[in-house]
DNA sequence: TCTGGGGTCCTAGGACCC
DNA sequence: TCTGGGGTCCTAGGACCC
């Protein structure tokens, strides 16, 4: 059996956490850029607001019903999460680790009588030693505790835990799983499934025939109509796998149309995305440069550029990195546009230790000492303390916008929350 | 004025090999 | 006259996830 935790409404859960002043009120998580809504509270919800909206048509709505907004604050989300998952260290020793606010549990051990205690005490622990809310969905197959889970959600009868022992008894509960909410079947596919089939629900793809759906759905799509019906094709995840690419793109706060501010920019994501390989010990050869002009703006012409870059040895120093991406802006930049947004992408990652040099160039790690100095002091006295001159001073203004964040309460000595303490001691 | 960021896997088709 | 069979690798695009 697994069991999927949950965090419900995980960011404007977070943010409740340290400040009551959110705690049972409406609440909103803005999307980088303060551009739309990614988290509701079970309050917004109620109140019709809608997960992408974007936050310039909900404002007047927000306001006039008092919602809270925060703009995003994954400090704060990545530790709290790091948080909740050594609670769940506890319940299994076996756990996929599987996105900021979920996780697999291995609970074969547990015997089946004693799951929903086993889940009751699980969903306890974390609230208690997070302030974090989980929902917990036991089933035979991954993508069914996915669907015990919505169901444990949607129903406050059951406390937030549910367990499906067996696909014979969950035949009510799969009804009442539309066919979009299924793990695995995202828009087109549950289009194409009510459309051509007729299938509303999750009980009434377990009884589509697999020939038929193999007319449409790839290798992934058959997997999810066999999990359904009990048969394991998941397998839990437990060793994180190296990643195969690693991006960095933000949106500008306003447009850019210098290639000067384009320069510095680039320069900006090229250093994240050089630090956070090194963090991940990996190394890359191969990278992207992009940069567009915004995609809902129709009264401005479109364009979209991109150009690549090949190193002779594959690197994570931030020098190489920046120094390349520079000289691709240079290459594929066009003048007479605003760009909205700019990014780059290191793909083919290899780890650290296992670096394929070249023959011809000799081995130099110079800058490998310097690239660590380097982190040991951005670490130490904050980031950017120390950075590449191509990059532009703090603040500027195509910068994204961050109008409503909250301290990194967890994670910066600067920004702990403060407790005043008004009684004494006689 | 104003719409996020970061990933994975699969498939079809083209270019190439013998 | 007549033109097979069996592969690999790469890429772009499309689906999906959070």
């Amino acid at each position: 059996m697994y069991a999927l935790v949950d965090c419900n409404n995980f960011y404007c859960s977070c943010e409740r956490v340290f400040d009551v002043e959110l705690r049972n009120k409406p609440i909103v998580v803005l999307s980088n850029n303060d551009g739309c809504v990614i988290s509701r509270s079970q309050e917004s919800k109620d109140l019709g607001i809608k997960m992408g909206a974007p936050y310039f048509k909900i404002q007047e709505l927000c306001e006039d019903k008092g919602i809270f907004v925060r703009s995003s604050n994954y400090t704060l989300y990545g530790d709290m999460s790091h948080r909740i998952k050594q609670v769940l260290d506890l319940f299994s020793s076996n756990i996929e680790d599987y996105s900021i606010d979920e996780s697999f549990l291995d609970l074969s051990d547990i015997p089946n009588k004693s799951l929903n205690e086993h889940g009751m005490d699980m969903k306890q622990t974390v609230y208690k030693w997070t302030g974090v809310p989980v929902s917990v969905g036991i089933a035979p197959t991954k993508t069914l505790a996915k669907v015990a889970n919505h169901y444990a959600k949607k129903n406050s009868f059951t406390g937030g835990v549910f367990v499906i022992n067996s696909v014979k008894e969950a035949e009510e509960i799969l009804k009442q799983e539309a066919i979009e909410d299924v793990w695995g079947i995202g828009r087109q596919w549950s289009e194409k499934l009510r459309w051509k089939f007729n299938v509303t629900n999750a009980y009434e793809l377990s009884q589509l025939d697999i020939l038929k759906a193999r007319s449409f759905l790839n290798k992934l799509g058959i997997h999810t109509i066999r999990e359904i019906n009990g048969q394991n094709c998941i397998e839990l995840e437990l060793e994180s796998t190296t990643a195969k690419s690693l991006m960095r793109s933000r949106s500008f706060g306003r447009g850019v149309s210098t290639k000067k501010e384009m320069k510095e920019a680039v320069a900006e994501y090229a250093t994240r995305a050089a630090e956070k390989l090194r963090q991940k010990k990996l190394v890359a050869r191969n990278f992207s440069v992009f940069m567009r002009t915004p995609k809902y703006r129709d009264d401005l012409a479109k364009k979209y550029s991109y150009g690549v870059f090949e190193l002779d040895v594959a690197t994570n120093n931030t020098l190489e990195i920046v120094s390349k991406a520079l000289e691709t802006v240079d290459k594929i930049w066009s003048s007479g546009y605003v760009y909205g947004k700019a990014g780059i992408m290191a793909t083919d990652l290899e780890e650290e230790g296992n670096v394929q040099q070249n023959l011809f160039i000799p081995l130099n790690n110079k800058n490998d000492k310097l690239m660590k100095a380097l982190d040991v002091i951005n670490n130490r006295f904050g980031k950017d303390c120390i950075k590449v001159g191509a990059m532009s001073k703090e603040n500027n203004t195509w910068h994204m916008k961050r109008r409503f964040h909250s301290n990194r309460f967890t994670t910066n000595w600067d920004q702990l929350m403060i407790v005043h303490c008004i009684s004494s001691v006689s």
